[in-house]
DNA sequence: GCCGTTTTCGGCCCGACTGTTTTCAGTCG
């Protein structure tokens, strides 16, 4: 059972408690597990066979431990049968309904027996959900749309899906007098690598009302949801929701910590404060007296000490400002406290792009027209990386054709002169056995190897990893590209040991790949970050098969930031004699 | 169910909005 089956059971678990009534804190203890279990790049299953010690993990406890072992043995958890005796295991998927909570679910199901999306649909248009005590007509109205908005947008939309409309919202909101700061906060401003809903704040003297009145006659909006003096929200055409908060100045910086979060870095925050007679809100930082009982203080009772900038909250706690991408509580803030927090990579830092397509394979342009536009950029250097053989759909090249495509490479080279360094490079398939699609021999030739699965992604965990750290080990390979070959939205990642595949780039000082492309960013932040731990040299690549197709690049750096990456652990963000120096000792390691 | 610069029990973040109420529960972020 891999890690992500036994936190998809654990979550479950705590969704259904929710919903029969138990403990909230009982209930949070789960739902930290679950978080722990999802940052963890070991498998737990190894863990447990090592040996190790899995109550020393945040947030596992005798309890939890049990359970894992439970679910690793038997494949089953007692705990999560025993809580669907009495609650519907259907019943979780009406608590993704917006507006839809487990108390709300608990007595769908208990008054007129609805267990699922499709019977709660079916009973609102019976009318009886209507009738039911505390639900009236708006309600079934708006949780149809809940269920029409459900089934619309099953997960979450790209960071590249949702920027046009940010461009176009910032734009009308700007029209507008009188707004003296906007900001986007949420996910959108943490950098993440898919976005739920998107939050802006704008900071606004005396009534809202205008700001939101004008909010919600943006062009694109579809639907407003909620439009009042302090806030408002809109649903545009895609069905993404845009939430609008009216600040005033004096409480914009804590309204903008609060609202960027993550929640989890907020609730770490406000416990500190807690601890040091702070009351930390979306109005600002307030000492409350010692001697007062905190409930009898007002939400800005006390004496405010910070909030009109973002930087205040994290000075009341002693805390350097943390950049965004970071706010994951993932030890940021105790890195803030002791001065360690990265100096993160910047867009400009990156000086060349090691993976893209031509014409030769499935790409659009030419070499030189790449050439040409990669050094538009500002880039010192590029690889042209066409895949091999085996993938035969796109007209993979043999050995002989790598070796005809050389001339074309050299005369682009002629054609851009010093302005730009071409690489001759390939993106070489790792087969099935973990074996290579080009002869050693060329391998060798080749100024960089980009090593890559395209093929038989539903093998086996222990296959996959015996694969992918099979071919890394080879001595040819340069860097491995995506290496879990997930796209977002639409393929998860194949089964694979990606702390082994990491140790192993380690132990051979292979580079791995952060694929900028916002439908794979490939690795995800969680395993950036374990590979700057373990000291894995990172290349940032746009995976480019046309000349727009460089301009991904944002979207990796964003991606490595939310890892910690600093300038110094991405290797093209290297002048190209330092780059060329680290393959050429790799050559003659061979 | 977890956890400990208030340490093995008693806490566990905080406020706003919505729809339904006439004082509030539920949901959300």
């Amino acid at each position: 059972m891999e890690n992500v089956d036994i936190a998809r059971t654990l979550r479950e678990t705590a969704d259904l408690l929710e919903i029969q009534g138990a403990n909230p804190f009982r209930i949070r203890a789960y739902r930290n597990a679950v978080r722990t279990i999802e940052a963890l790049t070991r498998s737990l299953q190894d863990m447990v066979a090592a040996g190790d010690d899995l109550t020393e993990l945040q947030g596992v406890g005798k309890e939890m431990d049990a359970h894992i072992r439970e679910l690793l043995q038997t494949g089953q958890l007692s705990t999560l049968n025993a809580v669907t005796e009495v609650v519907p295991r259907t019943l979780a998927e009406l608590t993704r309904l917006d507006g839809v909570g487990p108390k709300k679910a608990k007595r769908l199901y208990d008054e007129l027996g609805v267990e699922s999306v499709e019977g709660l649909e079916a009973e609102i248009q019976r009318g009886t959900v209507q009738e039911l005590k505390g639900f009236g007509a708006r309600s079934a109205e708006k949780m149809l749309r809940a269920i029409g908005d459900h089934r619309k947008q099953q997960g979450r939309f790209l960071r590249a899906e949702v920027e046009p409309y940010v461009e176009s919202l910032q734009q009308w909101m700007e029209s507008l007098d009188g707004i003296e700061r906007l900001e986007w906060a949420g996910s959108w401003r943490r950098r993440r690598e898919t976005i739920g809903d998107l939050d802006l704040l704008a900071s606004y003297v005396g009534d809202g009302t205008p700001v939101v009145e004008h909010f919600t006659r943006f062009d694109g909006a579809v639907r407003v949801e909620a439009a009042g003096s302090t806030k408002g929200n809109i649903i545009l055409r895609s069905g993404l929701s845009v939430d609008l908060r009216v600040i005033p100045p004096e409480s914009f910086g804590a309204a903008l910590h609060y609202f960027t979060g993550s929640k989890e870095h907020n609730v770490h925050i406000r416990t500190l404060g807690v601890k040091r007679g702070l009351r930390i809100n979306e109005w600002g930082v307030f000492e409350v007296p010692a001697d007062v009982d905190p409930e009898t203080v007002g939400k800005d009772g006390g004496r405010r000490v910070g909030g009109e900038n973002e930087d205040e909250v994290f000075a009341a706690l002693d805390l350097a400002w943390i950049p965004p991408e970071l706010r994951e509580d993932r030890g940021e803030i105790d890195a803030a406290r002791e001065g360690d927090l990265p100096t993160l990579l910047e867009l400009s830092d990156i000086r060349g792009d090691l993976h893209m397509h031509s014409t030769w394979t499935d790409g659009t342009a030419s070499i030189l027209d790449m050439a040409e536009a990669c050094a538009e950029r500002g880039y010192g250097y590029m690889a042209i990386t066409d895949h091999s053989q085996a993938v035969t759909m796109v007209g993979g090249l043999t050995p002989e054709r790598v070796r005809e495509q050389w001339d074309e490479v050299r005369a682009a080279q002629e054609e851009i002169g010093d302005r730009l360094r071409i690489l001759r490079g390939q993106e070489v398939d790792i087969l099935k056995d973990g074996s290579l699609d080009q002869p050693d021999d060329l391998l060798a030739e080749l100024d960089v190897v980009v090593a890559s699965v395209h093929s038989f992604m539903d093998l086996d965990r222990t296959q996959m990893t015996r694969r992918v750290v099979r071919a890394v080990s080879h001595g040819g390979v340069d860097i491995l590209g995506h290496a879990t070959g997930r796209l977002l939205g639409r393929r998860e990642p194949y089964a694979l040991d990606v702390e082994a595949v990491l140790e192993a780039c380690a132990e051979h000082d292979v580079a791995v790949e952060i694929n900028a492309h916002p439908r794979r960013l490939d690795l995800d932040d969680r395993h950036v970050a374990r590979a700057r731990e373990l000291g894995v040299r990172v290349v940032i690549n746009s995976d480019a098969h046309a000349i727009r197709g460089l301009d991904v690049m944002r979207f990796g750096v964003e991606q490595a930031r939310r890892g910690w990456l600093e300038s110094e652990h991405v290797l093209n963000t290297r002048p190209l004699a330092d780059v060329l120096a680290w393959l050429e000792g790799r050559r003659k390691r061979g």
